[in-house]
DNA sequence: AATGAATGAGATTTCATTCAT
DNA sequence: AATGAATGAAATCTCATTCAT
């Protein structure tokens, strides 16, 4: 939460970012007026100023709020199943569940936010570090402990997971949002564990 | 190439459209003032409009040779190339080929075009989709040929192997685009072969 | 008025419609800049576009007012004078007096607005239908009780009417507005009234 | 003409003006664009410039041709029939008879001219000066000769006359100027020897 | 705390005019 | 004489932000 809001009214701080949720998932990062969000959360231009420090602030505290809300879920996990294969496929689970209960929030997340200034960018990575330590975390678990095989990159497979949930998210937007994202969680699970090599054609180049 | 630059200057049309790539790099599509983009190609403000409809054609004019000139390549590569593993490696190295070569480039093409108006990815859209086809017969080819293993959904490898591509991109610009991207071909080719799983754990969830 | 500024300042609605008046008279319509009508109304620039959609909008809005304003004028008198001639003298004094009180207005009017787009002009058109309405019911009336000469074409004689009092404004603008405008309507209606013929050598041609 | 087209090719000067006067009559003075004249006239843009000094020069020279062969057709009206009442028959005559012929260069001259720069009007006001002189010699004439009434102001007679030709014309190009305008010579010329009293009513006021 | 009218900096685009060929 | 590509000044309008109430 911002810090400006700390004192002020919580229920007035949530309007406002849902409505700058709302409105973004339209019209982009650039395209949302300051104006627009104010009236869609049923406040006055001015009153979104209390709330937040600047329009750059109004997206940075989006993304801190669903990030922090898929990585303490994530973390969550993390704790309770330390069977890494559990974790990964409760990782993507949650991934998808949260993204897809809001598809706006998932057009903000997944096309908006990566526009915008260079300074806002640094913000997210800076955010999202902690969601890509912990696939990390488990990733390494996962090959310590013998459920992965042994001798890959783990920041490269760090990329194709990530990637990979990513780029399932995106085709899902931009077709409409129509299906459900969280039924493409096994699949996922399952192509990522196998990739899409055959085992005994594995080292042909 | 833009219509309107049929009869003039092709030295001129090349030399804005790669000042816009250098100015959009650093300042994004929004910050991109039409005016730096005429001065960094040494031209003054209204020549620009003499090659471009608008600062938009710009930007579509930059994805569109781009994206035209990686697909081209990959067309090629299928065509000499009907071993499907072949093909799928020479088509991770040519994106990260292309790319790596121009990290101003890439970065336009990772972030810039995913802002901007609906219309914008819209067409952006358009654009890729014969990449995407491409890429799904790669896999199905793949798969009849049998040596891909056989019951997977292409639609979702496809994803988790332009995704993988995606975000190797990805972390390559944002760590500053320091090493050789061409070099990840062979780990990333690798790992999108055989996922992250032991053949024998696979079925354990 | 604007329907924008219903709401609005009334006050702050007018001081930049007489600026503009002011601002058009001296360099026409599309020399007036939107900058210079806020310095000369003592707004800033932006607080134009509050009160106003577009540039355009201000011609139309100016016009519309003072035309409405010599229709009000002249449709009371009609109502209140059914005497034809009576109608007549009153409908050209109050002319020659709602413009000889402004001569920037009447500039603005006279020249400036002839000008501009076609669909300004229609608009004026438009506007102008009810004077002419009147003007025509008031020539109807007059034959209808006998106090005009019986076999005349209504709309040639409308034509003279607005024709000389037109130019008798150009004129007297043309000639840097200098003496009394309003003191030209005795000369002016009796010119009309009873032409520049001798009775007895109408017919010679 | 143009004292710099003197020693050019009178056929490409008159290309120009004509192009001129049909670009103008449909975007107005400010609306015709130097490039879509020269594109109408088959020249390049820059040969324009060898012919007229800049795009005002263009508008006064169509004036200037324009207004002078009314001119020259009403003086030489005027040194053939000293008869009063015959001079304002042909003069009126040849104005509607001259504009009639071509509707897009009555518009320029009726609706284009009036906007753009003072010193445009200036010079306009200029041209017409003889206009107005002639006029008023046939109206003082006709005084004199008795085949007018006798106690009217030259002037105030000068513009009801110009006046409602003026405006004749302009209702003639505002319902598209479908009729023949010199069929409106007659009643015209009558309206204005008769005025629209009776005899015995002219004094009532 | 809340309002919303006012601000004014800033950017795209047009188009008359020039000048090298 | 003719061309037409290039120029660059100039002006409308938008919208994030402020501040008096």
């Amino acid at each position: 939460m911002s810090a400006i809001a700390q004192r002020k009214d919580a229920a007035k701080y949530h309007a406002i970012l849902e409505a700058a949720i709302k409105v973004m998932a339209v019209s982009g990062y650039h395209g949302a007026q300051v104006a627009r969000i104010a009236r869609e959360a049923g406040v006055a231009d001015g009153t979104v100023y209390l709330y937040f420090k600047n329009k750059e602030d109004i997206l940075v505290s989006v993304l801190r709020e669903t990030i922090s809300q898929i990585i303490m879920l994530s973390t969550w996990l993390e704790g309770d199943h330390p069977e890494p294969l559990l974790a990964l496929h409760k990782l993507i689970e949650g991934h998808f569940t949260t993204l897809g209960r809001n598809p706006d929030l998932a057009l903000v997340l997944q096309v908006h936010v990566r526009q915008s200034d260079p300074a806002i960018r640094e913000q997210v990575a800076d955010m999202m570090r902690p969601y890509h330590r912990m696939l990390e975390r488990i990733l390494v678990l996962g090959q310590e402990t013998g459920v992965f095989r042994q001798p890959f990159d783990v920041r490269i497979a760090r990329r194709m997971i990530f990637g990979t949930i990513d780029e399932t998210v995106n085709a899902w937007i931009f077709t409409g949002a129509k299906y459900d994202l969280a039924a493409q969680t096994d699949p996922v699970y399952d192509m990522l564990l196998r990739g899409i090599g055959k085992g005994d054609k594995l080292s042909e180049i």
